[in-house]
Parts: C-alpha cells; sequence; structure tokens
RNA sequence: GCGCCAGUAGCUCAGUUGGAUAGAGCAACAGCCUUCUAAGCUGUGGGUCGGGGGUUCGAUUCCCUCCUGGCGCGCCA
C-alpha cells in the first residue's frame, strides 16, 4: 500500500464521519507546483454543496479527524480555494527506490488487463506501394500501444490486414503491365489513376528478368495480368517486410483480405446481412441500412458489376477477429479512414450476433509531414516522388524516428524535421531521454560496480533528502501511474511526454550531486536512487520501442 | 453544405479527464568546463489558452456559436 493509497483510504474514512456520501472515492493528485507539497486533494471543494459548508471548513474537519501519522504525512496545509496539501517524511518518499530496484524489469506493470486477449491492428497498408512515413507513425504507434497493454496485463496479438483484393490491386498490375511494355519499346501508358513511383519500373524489370531467366513465368509482352498481379502483391509484401524489419515491427498474424473471399466468409457476411433483413436493392446494387446505426447515409456493400465494396470484406474481417476470441480489437488507422468507423461498426450491429457497439476501438492518427533543409517533402505515392520509412530509418536511425512519432498524440498533425532528428544535441528529444539513461550507467561503470545485482538491502534511504532528489524519486515513483493512464487511453504519447520530464530531473540530479566520492552512506543510497532512475528509464524506453544504451 | 480532428509563448508541443499564479523544449538574453560524459547544466524574459456567449464555488478542459487550417463526405481503400 503506498502512501497515496494510506492518504485516500484516510480521506474516505474522515469524510464518511462527517456525513459525506458513503462512496466518496477522494482523487488524491500531485499538486501543480511542487512547492506546494507532495499529494493534494480538492474533497473537501466538491463536498462543499452537498455538505453546504465552506471548503475551508470541511477541510479543516476533514484534517482533525485523519490519523495522519498513520499516513506517513508530515504535514496538511490548506490552501487556495480548499485544497488539502500533504507533506509526507521524506524518508517515506525515499522508499519508492527500494521498491523500484527490487522489481526492476517489472516496475510499472499492472495486472489491469488480467490476461484478457486484445486484438491490435496497424499498418495494414495496401501492398500497392512501399510503407511511406504515415505507416510510419502507425507502425510506432500500433506497436506501444500494443505494449503498453502487455505491460497492462494484457494478452495482446498484433495483427497486420493485407487489402489484396479489389481494385486499387487490379490498378497495380495494370501500372505494373504498362511499364513492362515499355521496357520492351511499347508505348503503353499507365492507366488513369494508376501507379507511377520508380518501384514500378523497378518491379517490371524484375519480372522481365525472371521471364527470361526461368521458364516459370511468362515474361514480356505477354504476361498474362493474373501472373502480373500475383508477382507485384508478392514483391510488395516482402519490401514492406524489409520496412518494418527495419523499424524493428513485428507481428503475430499476417491475415490476407483475399482469404476472405476464398473460404467464403465475404459471400456469408452478405447473405447474413441481408437474412437479417438490413439489405435492400436499388439500382442494380446492394446496400446497406448503416443510417440505421448512425450513418449519414446507407452504403453500398455490392457494386453493379457484382463485386463488394471495401468494408463488407471488413465487417467479414472484424467478424473473424470477434469469432477468434478477440472481444476486444483496436484498429489503428490514419484519419484520412475515419468514415469506415461508423460503416464498420453499423454492419458488425446490423449481424445482431452479440458485438458490442463500440466494436472495434479506433485510434486515428493525423497527416505526417517531413520537413527537410527547412522544406516540406512532399509525398504522392501516384508521382512517386516518396519519403519511405526505410529511407528515413537509415538516414536518422529506428529510435529517433520512433520517439519522434510517439512523442505527439495522434490526432495532432506531425511535423517530422529531419534536421532536428539528425542532430546529436539536447534540440533532439531523444538524445535528451537516452543521454539521462547512460549517465545512469556511467556512474556504476566509473565506479565499478555491477548494475545487474546492486542491492538495496541494508541500505538508509532516509539520507535522500535533497530538493533534486526528492523530486527525482516523486517522478520516478509516478510511473506506474503514467503506463496505467496512457494504456488506459491508448496514449503512448504520455510515456515520451513523462519520459522527457524524468530525464531532466535526472539530468539536473546529476548535474548537482556527485554520487561517487561522498560519505560511504551518500554514495550507497545515492546509487539506488541512479539504479532507479536506469531501470524507470529503460522501461519507459522499452514501452516505446526505443533502445536504451548504456553509453552514447 | 455536412461530419471528424486541430487552434495554448517567436517556433514545436504538453497540460494527469473541471482545480491553485497555464508548463516543457528550441530560439533570444545572461552565466557555468581541475569532479561520475559541456553530446551537458543554471538563470532571465516571453501568453486576451483562435473570437464571443453559457454551465458553476472554479473552464485551456464541458455545452452553444462564429473564424482559421487539415482530413473525409465514392458502386476507391
Amino acid at each position: 500500500m503506498t502512501a497515496a493509497d494510506r492518504i485516500r483510504a484516510e480521506l474516505a474514512q474522515a469524510a464518511r464521519d462527517i456525513g459525506a456520501d458513503p462512496l466518496v472515492e477522494p482523487i488524491i493528485e500531485r499538486p501543480r507546483d511542487t512547492s506546494l507539497g507532495d499529494w493534494t486533494t480538492n474533497l473537501a471543494m466538491t463536498l462543499a454543496r452537498p455538505l453546504r459548508k465552506r471548503p475551508a471548513e470541511i477541510a479543516g474537519l476533514l484534517r482533525d479527524r485523519m490519523s495522519l501519522a498513520d499516513a506517513g504525512v508530515e504535514r496538511v496545509d490548506i490552501a487556495g480555494p480548499g485544497f488539502m496539501n500533504f507533506w509526507l517524511d521524506p524518508s517515506l518518499i525515499a522508499e519508492a527506490v527500494r521498491d523500484i530496484v527490487g522489481q526492476n524489469e517489472t516496475f510499472g506493470r499492472s495486472d489491469a488487463g488480467r490476461g484478457e486477449l486484445v486484438n491490435v491492428e496497424f499498418v495494414s497498408a495496401n501492398p500497392t506501394g512501399p510503407l511511406h512515413v504515415g505507416h510510419g507513425r502507425q507502425a510506432a504507434l500500433g506497436d506501444a500501444i500494443s505494449t503498453l497493454l502487455e505491460w497492462t496485463g494484457w494478452t495482446v496479438s498484433r495483427e497486420f490486414y493485407y487489402n489484396d483484393a479489389g481494385a486499387q490491386i487490379e490498378n497495380l498490375a495494370a501500372s505494373v503491365k504498362a511499364s513492362i511494355a515499355a521496357l520492351s519499346g511499347g508505348s503503353a501508358e499507365i492507366p488513369e489513376g494508376g501507379y507511377h513511383g520508380e518501384y514500378i519500373r523497378e518491379i517490371a524489370e524484375k519480372f522481365e528478368k525472371l521471364g527470361k531467366d526461368a521458364d516459370t513465368r511468362r515474361g514480356g509482352r505477354n504476361a498474362d495480368s493474373d501472373a502480373i498481379r500475383d508477382f507485384a502483391v508478392a514483391e510488395l509484401r516482402s519490401e514492406q517486410d524489409l520496412d518494418l524489419q527495419a523499424f524493428g515491427v513485428s507481428f503475430d498474424t499476417y491475415f490476407l483480405e483475399s482469404s476472405l473471399y476464398g473460404d467464403g466468409k465475404v459471400e456469408e457476411t452478405a447473405d447474413a446481412l441481408t437474412a437479417a433483413g438490413m439489405t435492400y436493392e436499388l439500382d442494380g446494387a446492394l446496400w446497406l441500412r448503416t443510417s440505421s446505426f448512425g450513418d449519414d447515409k446507407d452504403r453500398v456493400m455490392r457494386k453493379r458489376d457484382g463485386t463488394y465494396t471495401y468494408f463488407l470484406p471488413d465487417v467479414a474481417y472484424h467478424v473473424t477477429k470477434w469469432q477468434r476470441g478477440f472481444h476486444r480489437a483496436i484498429d489503428v488507422q490514419g484519419a484520412d479512414h475515419h468514415s469506415t468507423v461508423t460503416r464498420v461498426r453499423a454492419g458488425l450491429q446490423a449481424l445482431g450476433i452479440g458485438i458490442t457497439p463500440d466494436y472495434p476501438e479506433y485510434v486515428l492518427h493525423q497527416m505526417v509531414t517531413v520537413m527537410k533543409s527547412g522544406e516540406e517533402v512532399r509525398i504522392s505515392k501516384r508521382a512517386g516522388s516518396y519519403v519511405t520509412v526505410r529511407d528515413l530509418v537509415n538516414e536518422v536511425g529506428r529510435d529517433a524516428v520512433r520517439f519522434f512519432f510517439l512523442m505527439r498524440k495522434s490526432d495532432s498533425q506531425l511535423v517530422f524535421d529531419v534536421d532536428v532528428a539528425l542532430k546529436q544535441s539536447e534540440e533532439n528529444p531523444v538524445y535528451y531521454v537516452q543521454m539521462a539513461h547512460a549517465r545512469m550507467c556511467g556512474i556504476f561503470r566509473v565506479g565499478e560496480i555491477d548494475r545487474e545485482t546492486f542491492s538495496t538491502d541494508g541500505i538508509d534511504l532516509g539520507v535522500l533528502r535533497e530538493p533534486e532528489e526528492q523530486e527525482l524519486i516523486k517522478a520516478l515513483a509516478d510511473f506506474p501511474q503514467a503506463v496505467d493512464g496512457a494504456a488506459a487511453a491508448l496514449e503512448p504519447h504520455r510515456i515520451a511526454t513523462y519520459l522527457s520530464e524524468t530525464a531532466r530531473l535526472a539530468h539536473l540530479w546529476y548535474h548537482k550531486h556527485h554520487v561517487l566520492g561522498q560519505a560511504e552512506d551518500i554514495v550507497r543510497a545515492r546509487l539506488a536512487l541512479a539504479r532507479a532512475a536506469q531501470i524507470v528509464i529503460r522501461n519507459g524506453l522499452r514501452i516505446l520501442g526505443i533502445g536504451a544504451p548504456e553509453r552514447m
């Protein structure tokens, strides 16, 4: 039971004693300004109305009824409009260091998810081109969200959905075919809406070469569309795999849209929707009554030509998620796809098979723009000017790319400044955090002490009373709460923000107070603090999928 | 026209789900290298929280309205 828990319990008891609602749950927070105390509560203000008393009066009554010594509280101030500010015994605060060092790699983990299954789908790019920076943001987000959920006790499955069926794929095939024809002097043009990137020509060349080297494929001008399409999709999938590998992201499942046609799931879903009375024919197409489930208007699910629109397989796909036991699913997508949210959910509700209305959950992210030498790098798949994830990783490194993608909340637009990411200086936030970690490691290296076997047994942590020490320890002790909050909100950027702040406090402490060469009891206690800071920063970086170097 | 997202210091952005005098980094200015990494640290200045209403003890946060920007509104995905 932490000090905050004990204060909370004491407050609840005192509130009941003075006639508050027995179900009251006091909220304890860190004060905005650390000079105001270690913990604060606005309980007296929230009780003012029901108890019909002035907040300050209530605060006084509460304070009189609390057993403060039991909660480790040295002093309670009543301040401002009615805040109660608690000051803890510094030795008690310092004891957090012992917990952190003891828990080591598990510090920050919780079991809130109770081992339940959750599916996290991300990237899910069409195999029609390399992964660009937008996919990179999504890969970083999805992976970090997955890890956050693992840290809070969920059993996570990372999933990549390939849209390897449909009109865009035919578009791709036609583009490659035209490019093949052009190679042998033909004048065939890439069709309207086709793809023009350099990679199209590369695929065409590769296809030609294979066709000539081995007889396994019919190359050249006579190549049929099926062979070209299959070849192009396979090529691009393996290219995307290399992109993801460069970024250090891996998946538990790669799910092919085409398989939903192969095993009849698409047909099955369409039939079930019709059987449920949720469809109607109009203008030769089959419509789904999505407007009955919050959409602006009904949507076509089967086109006049007999093929399905993208969202029907999407519905079928999410049915499989539910059936595979994932009663919680999170989709990470670009905000340009936000219109699918209502549609997919509507389709799932229309089936009436007990899927919850807010299934799946969506994390939408805004666009990424890349700045280089002060200019925006235009990203256009069709035109071919292009910044791929791999380009970016090769240029600035995986850790910087990940941190940059994760340090902003997903629903704000992100400017990726390549020049800043390349700087190995304080301007670059990822170096700032990693440097703090390396410094903590450096103390142990110089002191020739083994970090991993270091124990706090018998160390008097009560000597860690310097203001910088107390502030750092409080920040470190808040890490589990930061993880819980970030996981609950599906917002990894909170961890990035937390790390920047904690790194700042670690640098500050490091600079002001030496560890080695002090009195023996001080050295031992400060080593413990350095170890605790190193553990917390490393754990936080690990959640974001970023390395924690021991030296830089 | 409708929907979603955003608008906070010169710039890039946080703001713990309604709390105290709104924070950080960069940039600017002033300092700090015989000590565990100066790839760093300390200090100073900088704000009508896009505008206007409302809800209440209290609003950057919730509601309404307007302005600006991005995305979407397809029998493309």
